[in-house]
DNA sequence: CTTACCGCCTGTCGGC
DNA sequence: TGCCGACAGGCGGTAA
């Protein structure tokens, strides 16, 4: 389920293998739709632009062309893959392949998701900052703005592990690295955001960190069927002390893990760890 | 305004 | 062995 780790692992991989700048020759739909339609005509006029750079913003893989911005999100199971050779317009190579393009001679980027969560979107690049808006920080900023945020946090009412998850205070964490920065910092997934101390914040903001970047550097958390570009699994899943692990002992204390259910989201803690 | 909850979608897994 | 329901979850939409 790709969190901002396995996004940013992704866009390394397209770094790697895709030459910049670049002319998107073709674009092949073989679904019209994801979560959303998709903007076919519109994207099928990128291939009069170069692609100049391809990066990473929230959960988002921002491929920058000319005059437009594409937007991939890959929902919960979205993937792009590397593929070389001949593709059919009429027929997709593996199944719930979706959308392709090919950028080189016979070099394509193949976008498959089992789910349909995922969605392409295209913008004018005057339109980015507008765009991202409604979204919060990227954890790398939270030292920068902390004592904003922790404001602003402790006005919420909602239990801090929806807040940590909510994309418009900051960017890029979902349920595996919100109970994972949540162990880390010692703090409750349950505890409403008002009754944490400026000290808990700070914790737990300088765990969220430390999480994603942890994560980015073994590569994301493979827990289904996620796979970066190289079809590669990652590794941090090894490294989870709660996510997914009701009923097994912590770690560092050998107390049973809990999972409750917080926002309709399964949230593991460690009760006698985190307070 | 904030917060809660549903639905989208398919694959997987546990229970019977 | 096979069927069925629950669950996984990012996020927009709607309701309260």
């Amino acid at each position: 389920m790709p969190e901002l780790p396995e996004v940013e692992n992704v866009v390394r991989n397209l770094n790697d293998k895709i030459p910049l700048p670049t002319n998107i020759k073709n674009w092949i739909f073989w679904r019209k739709n994801l979560r959303y339609d998709l903007p076919i005509s519109q994207l099928r006029k990128v291939t009069e632009q170069k692609l100049l750079k391809i990066e990473r913003r929230a959960k988002y893989i921002v491929f920058e062309f000319e005059r437009d911005i594409v937007l991939s999100h890959l929902g919960m199971t979205g993937q792009w893959r590397f593929h070389q050779g001949s593709v059919a317009p009429n027929l997709a190579l593996q199944k719930h392949d979706h959308v392709a393009f090919c950028y080189g001679d016979d070099h394509w980027l193949i976008y498959q998701d089992p789910r349909r969560f995922g969605y392409i979107e295209l913008i004018e690049k005057h339109n980015i900052s507008n765009y991202f808006e409604k979204y919060g920080l990227e954890p790398f900023d939270l030292n920068q703005y902390k004592q904003e945020l922790i404001k602003t946090f402790r006005k919420l009412k909602t239990p801090i592990k929806a807040a940590l998850m909510n994309q418009k205070y900051i960017v890029g964490v979902g349920n595996i690295y919100a109970a994972e920065a949540l162990y880390m910092a010692g703090i409750r997934p349950q505890r409403s955001c008002h009754s944490l101390t400026a000290k808990d914040y700070d914790r737990l903001f300088l765990a969220t960190e430390k999480v994603i970047e942890q994560a980015i550097e073994m590569g994301g958390s493979t827990i289904l069927n996620y796979r970066n570009s190289n079809n590669e699994e990652g590794g941090f899943q090894k490294k989870h002390f709660v996510y997914g692990k009701e009923g097994q002992l912590c770690v560092k204390c050998h107390d049973r893990i809990k999972n409750i259910v917080i926002t309709g989201r399964a949230s593991c803690y460690c009760p006698t760890c985190q307070k």
